[in-house]
Parts: C-alpha cells; sequence; structure tokens
DNA sequence: TAGAGCCTGGACAACGTTGTCAACTCTGGG
DNA sequence: CCCAGAGTTGACAACGTTGTCCAGGCTCTA
C-alpha cells in the first residue's frame, strides 16, 4: 500500500482515536493492536497499522502510565554520574533494569542532600516503581511516605539514615582494615590515613578500619595522620604533603578512595624518598604504574546489580524485612604497598 | 498542630480529591497551593498543607503532564554509561537539564542500533521533551514521526543518519592528523593504526586523518598497519602485536580512541623495545605512566554541555535550520609520542 | 432452522491533574 | 441600603489511555 504523506500537527501529536478514525474502527481496536492483544481479524490489524504509520502515531505513556498505575520505570540516585567508581555501578543498574523492561531515570546528588531529597522526590512524582539511592544525607525519613505508598527503596554504598530499608553496602570497615594490616605487615609503624568528608559512612567506616589494623598491630596513631575532608586534589594534596613533611613524618598513606587515591599517586611520584601506598578502590591502569598501585577493590557493578535485583524483587511482590548486604572487598597486591619504609 | 498519624493506603495513593475533603476545600484549590499558585487564603492555605502532610499526598506527574503537554524531561541515549569518556558527557548534560528544570532519563545502546531505537522511542513514548542521541546506527528516519510532532532531537560525537538535525561532534579528522604528525615529526615512518569498528563515523573519520597525516608526509601506508574492530582489549591486542611483530613492524601506534589506547599502553609495556605511542581521548593519569602518554584530547564535558545547551535553545522556541557545531581537540604531548624510532 | 456459544468490535467510564469560567464573599463608596 | 469591583473558591470538562461490558455477526450443533 502506497503511504499517504504523513499529516503531523505540530505539537499536537495524533491519539489513538485520531487513529481509530483513519481506519474507521473504535478506539479500543486501536488500543488492541497497539498492545498486541488477541481479538482482532488480521485484516482490521493491517487497517490500523496503515493508520498508525500514515499519521506517525505513537502511544502516549503518560496516558497509558495514568491509568494503569505502574510505570516501569526506576529512579537512580547517585553520587555523580561521571565518578569511575558510580559509573559502572550506573551501567550495572541499567542492565538489570532493562531485564525488567523498566527505563532508568538517574541524577547526581553531588553529595548535597537537599539535592538528593529534591530527586529522589521528583521521581516519586514521576511515579517511579522503585528508587535506588546512594545516601547523601543521613535522614530519609521524607522517604517514609512514598515508601508506605509502595515505592520500593534500596539504598546502596552507604546506610540509609533512621529509616528502615534494604541497603547494600562494601565492607568497608574490613577493607581497610585488611589494606592497612597489608602496609603494617611490610614493616611501616607510621601510617597517613587520608579519608572523604566524616559525615560519610564509608568515609568513618574505613577510618575505623585503619584504627582496628593499626591497633590490633599496637600501634599508635598520632592524629596528624588522620586527615578527613572533601576529596578535592587541592585538599588531599595538602593533607598528604603535610603527612610526608610533617615532625612525625608518615612512611605510607591508606587512601580512603579513588578521588583520593587519584591524588595521593601524583602526590608519592612527586616526593622525594619512596612512599608506600595502599588505595581504597581499583582503577584503570593501577596496575601500569611504577609501582602498581595495591588496592581494596570493591565491586561497583555487583553492588549496583545486587541493589537493582533486590529492588525487583520487592517490585515482584516478595514481602520481607529489610535487610542489609554487605559484599566483600578484596585486597589487590601489586607493588605499591610492599615498599619498605624509608627508616625503622 | 499535632500531626495525625499519617493514613496511607498501600499502593493506592491519597489525590487531591482526597487532599481537597479532608481539607474541606474546592479540588482546584489544593492544586492552587499544591502549584504556588496565587489567589488562596493564608488560613486555606494551610489547611491544604496539613491535609498534604497528614496524607502524604504527592502530586501525580503523570497526571500533570498528560493535562499540560510539557514533561520537563529529556531523554539522553549513549552507548555505554560506563565509558569514562561517555560518563563526564553523561553529566554535562545532566547539569544543563537541571538548570533548565528537567529530569534526564538515559540508556546504554551497547553501540546496538536496534537498542539505540528501542530507547530513543521509548523516550518519545514518555513524551520526553528532547532527545540527545549519541548514534549508535546509520539511519535515524525512524525519528522523523517524532521531530516533526516536536520533539527536539540533538546528536552528539557521530552524526545522524539519513536525517537533517543538530549536530555536535569533535574534530576528529583534525585531531587524528595532527596526533600522527606529531609521531612524524619525530621521523616515525612506519605508524599504525588501531581504530573501532568502521561503521562508527569517528572511527572513519580518525583513520581519515591518519591516512591524511601519512600522506602529507609522502609516507606510504602498509595495510597491515591499519586494523579496525571492536574495542575489546583481545582484539587491540592482537592487532597491536601483529603490528609489532609483523614483517614490517612499525614503530609508532595511533590509538582510535581510550579503549584502545588502554589496552596499546599494556602491550607496549610488555614490548621488548620502545613503542611510540599518541591516544585519542585523554584518561586520567596518563600523565603518570611512564612515558606519559601523549593524547588528542576532546572535551566530553563541553560535547555534552553544547549539545544540551543547543537543546534546551530549540524547546525554548528557537526556530533555525539544524547546524553541524564541531568542537576542536587539543594535543597533549605528554612522552609517549616522541620516543624516537627504534631504526631509521 | 433454532439455539448456543464464540469471536470481533465499540461505547463508556475512569485514572489524577489543570484550565476555564462562573459563583460567591467581602469591602468601600455613593 | 445597594452596587461595583476585587478577591477567593469550586464545578466541570478535558488530556489519552485502558478495563469493563455489551452488541452484533458468525459458526456449529441438534
Amino acid at each position: 500500500m502506497a503511504q499517504t504523506s504523513p499529516q503531523y500537527r505540530y505539537g499536537n501529536r495524533p491519539t489513538m482515536k485520531d487513529v481509530a478514525a483513519r481506519a474507521g474502527v473504535g478506539l479500543k481496536t486501536v488500543s488492541r493492536v497497539v498492545n498486541g492483544e488477541p481479538g482482532v481479524t488480521p485484516d482490521t490489524e493491517r487497517r490500523v497499522q496503515d493508520a498508525i504509520t500514515a499519521l506517525g502515531f505513537r502511544r502516549n505513556d503518560s496516558a497509558r502510565i495514568l491509568r494503569k498505575g505502574r510505570t516501569a520505570s526506576i529512579g537512580l540516585v547517585l553520587e555523580d554520574l561521571a565518578d569511575p567508581f558510580y559509573a559502572p555501578l550506573n551501567r550495572a543498574v541499567e542492565e538489570v533494569a532493562r531485564a525488567h523492561g523498566a527505563l532508568l531515570i538517574n541524577g547526581s546528588s553531588a553529595e548535597d542532600p537537599d539535592r538528593e531529597r529534591e530527586l529522589a522526590l521528583a521521581f516519586c512524582a514521576r511515579r517511579v516503581d522503585g528508587l535506588i539511592i546512594i545516601p547523601a544525607g543521613d535522614d530519609h525519613r521524607y522517604l517514609e511516605p512514598e515508601i508506605a505508598a509502595g515505592i520500593a527503596t534500596v539504598f546502596v554504598d552507604r546506610p540509609a539514615g533512621r529509616t528502615a530499608a534494604d541497603v547494600v553496602l562494601s565492607d568497608s570497615f574490613g577493607g581497610a582494615r585488611d589494606g592497612v594490616a597489608h602496609l603494617v605487615a611490610h614493616g611501616h609503624r607510621r601510617i597517613g590515613f587520608i579519608g572523604d568528608q566524616p559525615h560519610i559512612h564509608t568515609a568513618t567506616e574505613r577510618l575505623r578500619g585503619y584504627r582496628a589494623a593499626m591497633g590490633a598491630a599496637g600501634l599508635p596513631v598520632d592524629e596528624s595522620w588522620v586527615s578527613l575532608g572533601p576529596t578535592a586534589p587541592e585538599r588531599v594534596r595538602a593533607a598528604a604533603e603535610a603527612m610526608l613533611c610533617g615532625p612525625r613524618p608518615v612512611t605510607a598513606l591508606f587512601a580512603g578512595n579513588n578521588r583520593v587515591t587519584v591524588t595521593a599517586v601524583r602526590v608519592i611520584a612527586a616526593a622525594a624518598r619512596p612512599v608506600a601506598l595502599v588505595g581504597f578502590d581499583d582503577f584503570e591502569l593501577a596496575d601500569l604504574l611504577s609501582p602498581g598501585v595495591t588496592v581494596v577493590a570493591q565491586d561497583a557493578a555487583r553492588l549496583g546489580r545486587t541493589a537493582a535485583e533486590r529492588l525487583f524483587r520487592r517490585l515482584d511482590g516478595v514481602v520481607e524485612a529489610p535487610r542489609r548486604v554487605e559484599l566483600p572487598t578484596r585486597l589487590i597486591v601489586r607493588g605499591s604497598g610492599e615498599l619498605p619504609p624509608a627508616e625503622s
């Protein structure tokens, strides 16, 4: 059949009514064809299909959602879409969503609790079926009406604040403890810790791991060896340099996350004497630096996948108490942690 | 006022009607309060607000969208959310969207034209106001009804196929030409080119730049020095090793994108003799490898920002012919390109 | 040939919101 | 005391879809 010239009306799209009129059938018949429902003769179906292509019709999902209740979409609030640690997590969530036929809406909180809240609630207004949140704030009571109303919610990477909900975490404490123990095992006695801001759960957990390892080895911790704060390069650089040049200089550094590690590598590369380093989070090419950077690796993709699967299980109707899942970390030894201390 | 216990009904959220009933006002008055419209006495407003918090009401944006026509959301189809090159682009688009009060829906095409199409059309069904697409396929006529119906569309990183639309690109040809010329200037005569799959526009453009630089220097190109294909490490590794060990081994490599560069760095690090390298796309820590990797850098964030700004300009009603914007690249010299050829 | 049952198709209400418009209340002036 | 005008408020339709339900035509059987 020759396709007649499409009759688009700008900003005024054809609806099922238009298609029905053109095909000379009823409204519901068009709906049936569009949704592949049974009960339409092949001939009628073809007439409808022709009308659809001729008019350039596309179903309006807003109306559909309004009618059906479910939106087949989930929202993801993370810290920074562009962070190399969160990007794979994002992708993993997307894959799981796709496998369940859902779309993904996402946004970066930039560590701002207000922005996190704003994003999460905007997603709720869109009536996403579920939410995955990497918390920036530490009070998530604002989500209670939403959760009660049926929006499944899973927190990742950091626990929710003041709210019972599913959480998927990495073992920050254990990972940091093992990483620091590795440095201790190689003879280091004065080890610095540079981490993220103290209100971030993973930052304090890792610091706790650091203290645990030091304590277990009977090593005192000079408070000038500990620095928490923003991961901006300038801040980290200043902190590292202070530790390396202070009155009681450290011989090794433990970096609290991937952003810190990257800056630490730069500082150490420029340092007068070799400094051992272990970083939390693996990163691309870590093995090609010299020495290769020893890291405590967490599996960001698995974190995302686990959270998303948990979310969809809830959406599928599984009812159980909120659970806390903790994924193990893995120490990847590459050399930078094995440097002997410059002095005993 | 004491807050009465919330009366959430699971899966059956309160609507404006419920709020109106509880506050003892009309439906429209609730709407006015929710949207901050004028013409409501402070007393009435407070009654409504109380009812809202008591019921845990949140406006249903699906219904709102249906009624208003505009969705205040845009869709972004990219190749891979987790790719370190696209992640900043993604973030930049998000920032611009946010500045315009729009949400971002996104998805990865994984270089699959069908998946690109599926995602883009799903976004259209959601009635996004605009689309930003990093094309995987080379035929975008499927979008014509959508564009005609008013969905603004901008293509980024690669041009649209068979459709007139705004495009924002990096200067792949010029960048590759300059990068290769840099190698030539350092005495290299036999230079390999490893790029992405031939159906990808940027891949062929960069190859064209390579050929142009070689031609301009009067250097013949042995076809065994050119390899296009998937950027999977195995494929790139095999290609690089073949070029380094072949009958006419190359003394330098030009890597067609960030994925290729990373693998090339690994191969070269393990090679018997030094091999010069220039890569397209900058990457983190490129300066800390030894030697530092010389790259042709494109500004992914700027690419995304430019595209998004263009999109919103169209959404603001600016009418003009589709335009092609080409952003310059920048050669960042770090050392790996300056290695002399092993032999003349 | 009548009756039962199936298949196809369509009329209509409902989802939750916003725009239109009319009605109402209150103030102040004549 | 009435009226104009301003300021509030609410009734109602509409947005585009889907679920429910019924009508009409057909086939099949007795």
